[in-house]
DNA sequence: TATGAAATATTTCGTTC
DNA sequence: GAACGAAATATTTCATA
C-alpha cells in the first residue's frame, strides 16, 4: 500500500503525539476531519499504525541503569539459542535484543534498578548457559536521543 | 512522588495500550473512571508519564535495515563532543544515541533505507569529524524484543 | 485529601450529500 | 471532502468519607 505525502504528514505527527484529537490532527496536517479520520482507520487497518503506547520516565520507574550488551555464543546454530532467547523475551529488565552480524552476536538492552540487579540479572540470563561464551557491558551515561519515531523524510 | 499500587497499575498497562478509553482503564485497574482520570493527570503532570505516542512498522516507512554502530572517540572533552552529538540528534535515521563507558565512547541506533543510505549517513556523522577516530557497526538480522515499557516488577 | 456518582462538554464516527 | 447527528468518551462538579 503506497504511501502519500498526507499518510506520511500524519504518521510523522502521531509518532510524536498520539493524544492529539481527530480535529487537530486533521488541522496540522490540513484537510478535513472525515478524510483524516478515514486516512488513520486506513493506516491503521494496514497494520503500517500499530499500537499507541505510553512513555513513562525509567527512573520514574526506578529503573535509571542502563545497560547495553554484548552477548557472544559458542553454536550459532537456531536450537542452541531457542532457550536463551525465551529467557531474554521473559525477562523483564529487558527492553530490547537482536540478532547481529559482526564480533557479538546478540545485542540487548537493560533498564536496572542499580548495580545488584545488574548482578542478579545476567547471572540469570548468562550464568547457566553454556553457549555463553562472554558478555561485555556498556553502561549509559547520557542519553542523547531516545526516539520511537521511525522518521520519513527523503533527505538521505 | 511515590507510586502506590493503583498508579504502577496504571502506568503498566497505559505502556502497553494507551489506546484504551478511561473507563476501560479504570475497570481494568478496578477503580472509578473519576479517579482514574485524575491518576492519570497527577502522573501526567509529575512526568512520570511522558508523551503518549503511535508506533510505526519500521520497514513500512521504507526503513527495514537497522544497524547498531559503536562509535570511538579522540578526545573525551565536553567540547569536542559537542558538534558530534548535535549532528547525531538531527539526523533523521538516527533513532537511538547514548555516551557509554567502556571502549566505545557512543552507541548509536539507525533505521535505513538501505546500504546506500547507510553510506551517506555515516558519511555525513562520523566522515568529516576528526574527532571520531572509528567506527564499528552490528547489523540487525533478528529483532527478539523491541519494547518501550519499563517494568515495574519487583523480582529482580 | 481522595473518592465515586452524576452532570456536562467534547470527540468520535457512521451516514448523507 | 463537507455537514450533520447519534453514540461514545473525557472532564468537571459536587457530595461524601
Amino acid at each position: 500500500m503506497p504511501l502519500d505525502r498526507l499518510d506520511r504528514k500524519i504518521l510523522s505527527i502521531l509518532q510524536l503525539d498520539a493524544g492529539l484529537t481527530n480535529a487537530a490532527l486533521a488541522e496540522k496536517v490540513g484537510t478535513s476531519p472525515s478524510s483524516c479520520l478515514r486516512r488513520v482507520q486506513r493506516l491503521r487497518d494496514s497494520g503500517v499504525l500499530r499500537h499507541t503506547v505510553a512513555l513513562v520516565d525509567p527512573a520514574a520507574a526506578g529503573r535509571s541503569l542502563t545497560a547495553l550488551v554484548e552477548v557472544f555464543l559458542d553454536h550459532h546454530g537456531v536450537p542452541q539459542r531457542q532457550d536463551f532467547v525465551r529467557r531474554l523475551v521473559q525477562e523483564p529488565a529487558v527492553a530490547q535484543a537482536w540478532a547481529v552480524t559482526g564480533e557479538p552476536d546478540v545485542m540487548l538492552m537493560m533498564h536496572l534498578r542499580d548495580m545488584q540487579e545488574y548482578q542478579v540479572v545476567c547471572d540469570r540470563l548468562f550464568g547457566h548457559d553454556a553457549n555463553v561464551v562472554r558478555f561485555r557491558s556498556l553502561f549509559v551515561m547520557e542519553t542523547y536521543k531516545a526516539e520511537t519515531a521511525v522518521s520519513f523524510s527523503e533527505d538521505s
